[in-house]
DNA sequence: GCATCCACCTAATACCTTTAGGCAAATGCC
DNA sequence: GGCATTTGCCTAAAGGTATTAGGTGGATGC
């Protein structure tokens, strides 16, 4: 028998690229062995099972996406981090939409302490450094921030927005204007 | 054999029940004909396949969302409806996650535009006739909410927000008065 | 009281998931 | 280089879900 030497990795790796192209949810066990021309029940050495698959993949694409967060911000401040951010999100949700579905796949809270996503709430935080806000409203904004990214995003992907008459990319630019004006005059505590 | 009287209807609030007991995607046909005590091949001639299931899931969800916001937009305006659409979404959510992330699956497109989807555009709309904005910002600006509205909700639900400090219900009165400072203060086009 | 129809049933096919146990190729040791 | 062990993939099997085709009996209408 050819041995393919699979492996964790390499396995989460496939199961990325199959959910960019079938969906995040129709990532399948049996699918990943066809593609690796492998029985089925080969894989259950490598993985725990279809839950543990879908999980590694979730964490490759926080860190993927931490990974591309972490280089736009590099060098950059004010809105001009502010865009450099929000488009790696939605850049990445357009190349990688499969991936960026496992972005969002609740993971178990001791996964999640321990995964790429926290790395995405420094990240925010220190973009607002480039604002005058302190403690809690800072914890406030990176909250809507990243509302209204994962929100813009997952709406504009589901075609939400299809519809409508003024194009997405439009709307996009000016939401960010609209964002970066609301951070430099956050409104005070009542 | 006892006869159910089984309906389209009836399997529709049925299967909203259990999306959220056990989660949206959870939701299965098999586990619907075992609530009704009947064998899985009598639903098929109610439905027509499980993605109809789950449309009809989608729908009934939209329209009771639509109906919420409706009621809850009577006879407010400016800040206060915004509070009380936005609490919709929320409130909604906790109260029945399934049926909200039922609301969020991909509809075809004929069928979106035929669904209660459209009137929650039209409602958000309403809303803003409360501010100051004119076409095109007054699209920007229903997209932006809906994107936070959303956003907030999937993260706030998906424990994206559950381990740090301030609890979300101040974060969320607070990102509304932000919203609130924003849809009075719009930025100008550059 | 009979014919009809509809609602639910049985049967069958086809996937997907997961576990248990087997065999042979690769690896390590002398 | 030959032998033992490990390990990587396989066969087999059980159980769950989706879906279609065709049957039967209880309810309905005349």
């Amino acid at each position: 028998m050819a041995r393919v030497r699979l492996t964790p990795e390499r396995l989460t790796r496939a199961g990325a690229e199959l959910a960019d192209e079938v969906g995040f949810d129709q990532v399948t066990v049996s699918e990943l062995a066809r593609r690796f021309d492998v029985k089925v029940a080969s894989l259950y050495s490598h993985l725990k099972n279809s839950h543990d698959l879908r999980t590694r993949i979730a964490l490759l694409a926080l860190e993927e996406l931490a990974d591309r967060a972490a280089d736009a911000l590099a060098g950059r401040a004010g809105k001009d981090a502010l865009t450099a951010l929000a488009n790696v999100y939605r850049d990445y949700a357009r190349e990688h939409p499969g991936r960026y579905a496992a972005a969002q796949f609740r993971l178990a809270p001791e996964v999640a302490a321990c995964s790429a996503g926290v790395r995405h709430a420094q990240m925010t935080r220190a973009l607002l450094r480039g604002y005058d806000l302190t403690e809690p409203d800072q914890t406030h904004a990176v909250r809507l921030l990243g509302s209204v990214f994962h929100g813009y995003v997952s709406l504009e992907m589901g075609g939400g927005f299809s519809h409508s008459a003024p194009d997405t990319q439009e709307t996009w630019t000016r939401v960010l204007d609209a964002l970066d004006a609301l951070l430099r005059n956050w409104p005070p505590s009542p």
